[in-house]
DNA sequence: AGACATCGGTGATTGAGATCACACAGCAGT
DNA sequence: ACTGCTGTGTGATCTCAATCACCGATGTCT
């Protein structure tokens, strides 16, 4: 939880491009208002049913947004990266958060104020929307979440596709098809809506059909058509 | 698919109040550009994973958002009542839209082309706002749906929290706990992920246990509380 | 080291719900 | 009337994944 020095600061704004598409002025008054700070794993942001402060803005790092049941089961909803929003539709409508934040890995969070969003909004358009495009992406991805959780009621198609999803989102590196697995399968399972026992069942099909392999912590796809075919299934 | 006069059609933005937050002056701009259409039952907004064109606004009627998976299956997201706006996260980020909008009975609707809307925001802050305001309604309520989809197991723990849901939806008007059942036994288990016997079956299991009466399609809820004692189970 | 916690792997059992296969009611149109 | 068509009601069967129970592997504290 050591705090940063400011000129560390506002050079993470710029390398991570969040205001990339506001004119300079709007961006300097955005980062005037904005409250940097470093969190350690674990931390929460904010949790489900409590009234909003306000948004923030990952500039380094994952957090999971999750909702969970009251017999205690959880759902992770989706893994936010660098570069994206959280609780703009709490802020903007004043609900309360419809999810819980919390850190993955050691990451820096910029907050800003409800009040000083609404006002922004109201005053630069050009905020107002881009605050507007991002609660959109943030939707749709939620409604792609949905569509792979319903839409498909084998649990390995459902975690076929989560692979496939994840493969999408990593940059194209050295090796495709490889990336790391930062998740345990209790996770996994709550991102699929299965228990942790499939999971490990599920993974160990998928190797022993050669479709996935696992050293370590790394996962490599070899063959990611014959994965895309298990869904439509 | 008669065209209304121009009189009854501005008097049916005042009358749901449409723009009830906006200065006046951003009010009259946005009916401007507005094209109001009447659509008979069955007609389509537009389809999921078409591009966008722009964004809809229920004035009267009932609109049916669904998504489907390839082998043809189907997942209700909602039903958009008279006020709701559709297509804003798709016509915001100039995505494809990622659900499909058929309209359920006889319905007056909006039409505002993208560009229309991005110039509009960028002009006006309030209205940008607003914009931002109704994507965020529609966010929280697909959480919601997300919700009582996955953390719940048993299929009728899910039917009792539609139902439920429900029931706050509509006016408390004059006989409480009453409401007509505008949906089939295969839209509702669209709705919440199971097959169609299984709505009849669970809704006669309900009927037994007098949890609920059905009258033609008069849905009579009795006893809100013993139905909320199903969730949570 | 030892103790303790978390994570991964596996078998056996079980139950909820999908699916298939009918039957029947209501309602439109000819 | 007779024919379709759409929506509902019910039984029989079967499959998938939840659950319980246990064990081994790997950390990580003190």
């Amino acid at each position: 939880m050591t705090t940063q020095p400011t000129k560390n600061r506002s050079s993470l704004w710029a390398e991570e491009n969040v205001f990339r598409d506001l004119p300079p002025a709007v961006a300097r008054e955005l980062e005037a208002v904005a409250i940097t700070n470093s969190y350690p794993s674990g931390a929460v942001l904010f949790a489900e049913a409590q009234t909003t402060r306000g948004i923030f803005v990952v500039l380094r790092g994952r957090v999971k947004l999750s909702v969970c049941a009251s017999d205690g089961r959880t759902l992770i909803l989706r893994i936010a990266q660098a570069g994206e929003v959280l609780g703009v539709a709490a802020a903007v409508s004043g609900r309360e958060y419809e999810a819980t934040a919390e850190i993955q890995e050691p990451s820096e969070i910029a907050f800003m104020r409800q009040s000083d969003v609404l006002r922004l909004m109201r005053l630069h358009g050009e905020f107002a929307l881009w605050v507007t495009q991002q609660l959109s992406q943030n939707y749709s991805s939620t409604c792609r979440e949905i569509r792979n959780l319903m839409l498909s009621d084998s649990a390995s198609e459902k975690l076929a596709r989560l692979l496939v999803g994840w493969l999408d989102q990593n940059p194209e590196s050295k090796h495709p098809g490889q990336m790391k697995l930062a998740l345990t399968h209790e996770e996994i399972g709550q991102m699929i809506g299965t228990s942790r026992e499939t999971v490990t069942r599920i993974f160990a099909g998928f190797k022993k059909q050669h479709l996935i392999q696992v050293n370590g912590s790394t996962l490599v796809i070899p063959n990611r058509v014959a994965l895309e075919s298990l869904i439509t299934a």
